[in-house]
DNA sequence: GTCATTGATTATCGACTGATCAATAAAGAC
DNA sequence: GTCTTTATTGATCAGTCGATAATCAATGAC
């Protein structure tokens, strides 16, 4: 099969001018930006995203004012997708131990959260903008951590009507970063995988035990 | 003040010529290279690295072949100088409980690692060089995680000799990730710190109280 | 079929990048 | 003081970057 030589359906290059609507166009374009910036960084050119989308680096302009639009709508296409609404309800069924919701709810969110993709995005992000940071760690603390103090309280009868404080969420805190660095190590560990792993709910079942025994009365 | 005045002892540009030492300039060199790799990751321009240096581009490639070799430079100037060996004896000194000697040991760790040059610089290392993070995690797993594990067992009377498996590490590499993303959440949380909080001492002995709960005998 | 709309491309700009080379000048040897 | 060594600079190259303007052509309205 000679480089020269090209079939009339080349996978690689297709030059053939094809016209989108203009939302499937700028979807297909925000997907290889995002999978361009977590590879590379928001260094990465926009001629490589163009690349990656089909399409010419001029037309970028035509869907994003500049590269910046460009990177705020990757950032929004992945971390404002993150939260599924249900995980709401599951975290506060009282009908189920606490431990089991939120190891429930754990397996679910690393399988979306430890997906490389998301994992790079959100370094790289960090790294860079301190406001999307911020932004994170709030959901992370208003949705999770503080719901897990106070159903844990709830179970252990204490009441949860009075405020969650600063205390109280070093611990939780602690254990969610555990579970979000060992995302990163099996990351790196190796390079291509999907980010899943066989022990990833053994290590989330020993986060959470943490947690309780922390939480138990008779412990300090 | 008029900015087109320029006193004869301008901070900004020295215009004369200084000579230094091969070993010295390249000192600096590396420190202007830390400061701005950590600060824009590693595509700072090499421009930018003389500048801050005080000196012009291309006597960067007096002391360095390329671009990459310079980043190197910068990895080993932060990252091998990191580990301080009076640490090893530290965590083995018998005479203290494990909770006092891992203690004092996290809070002088993290006083280095919690600087925002180590933790940026790491994390963008991280994500760029995956050999890096694979070296790093080794020296994590074995000058830390491990002598906590078997100092911990001597404490207990169980005995040190046999070695510590991939699961007893689970719960330290927790913690010990845990740690790590306290110290990010902080430096992302108010930028221009010094990577210091009051409560860092805090958190340490949070985390080392679950380990050594976990690790009770009377524990699951 | 004709035409207007607009999605998409080609060509190109100025700024910046990493890197190279010849010319310059500071410091030590004698 | 003179000379040799070499640390340092100025000039410059080819390539890439983000962004703009003019041009082309696919699609739907009629």
């Amino acid at each position: 099969m000679p480089k020269g030589q090209q079939s009339q359906r080349d996978k690689g290059a297709a030059p053939v001018r094809k016209r989108l609507s203009p939302a499937a166009r700028r979807a297909e374009i925000v997907q290889a930006a995002v999978d361009l910036f977590a590879e590379t960084g928001f260094d990465g050119s926009t001629r490589e995203v163009a690349r990656r989308a089909g399409i010419t680096q001029p037309l970028l302009y035509r869907y994003f004012p500049d590269k910046q639009s460009l990177i705020e709508a990757a950032y929004s296409r992945v971390f404002l997708e993150t939260w599924d609404p249900a995980w709401d309800a599951l975290l506060q069924d009282r009908s189920r131990p606490v431990v089991d919701r939120f190891q429930s709810f754990y397996e679910a969110y690393t399988e979306i959260v430890f997906q490389p993709v998301w994992l790079r995005l959100w370094y790289y992000a960090l790294l860079r903008d301190a406001q999307v940071h911020a932004w994170y760690r709030e959901v992370v603390q208003e949705q999770i951590l503080k719901p897990m103090v106070r159903e844990r309280r709830a179970e252990l009868g204490q009441g949860d009507a009075f405020a969650v404080t600063v205390d109280e969420l070093d611990v939780p805190w602690l254990l969610h970063g555990g579970l979000l660095n060992h995302g990163l190590r099996q990351l790196a560990g190796q390079a291509g995988n999907r980010g899943d792993s066989p022990d990833r709910p053994a290590v989330i079942r020993k986060a959470l035990n943490l947690f309780l025994q922390q939480s138990a009365p008779d412990a300090g």
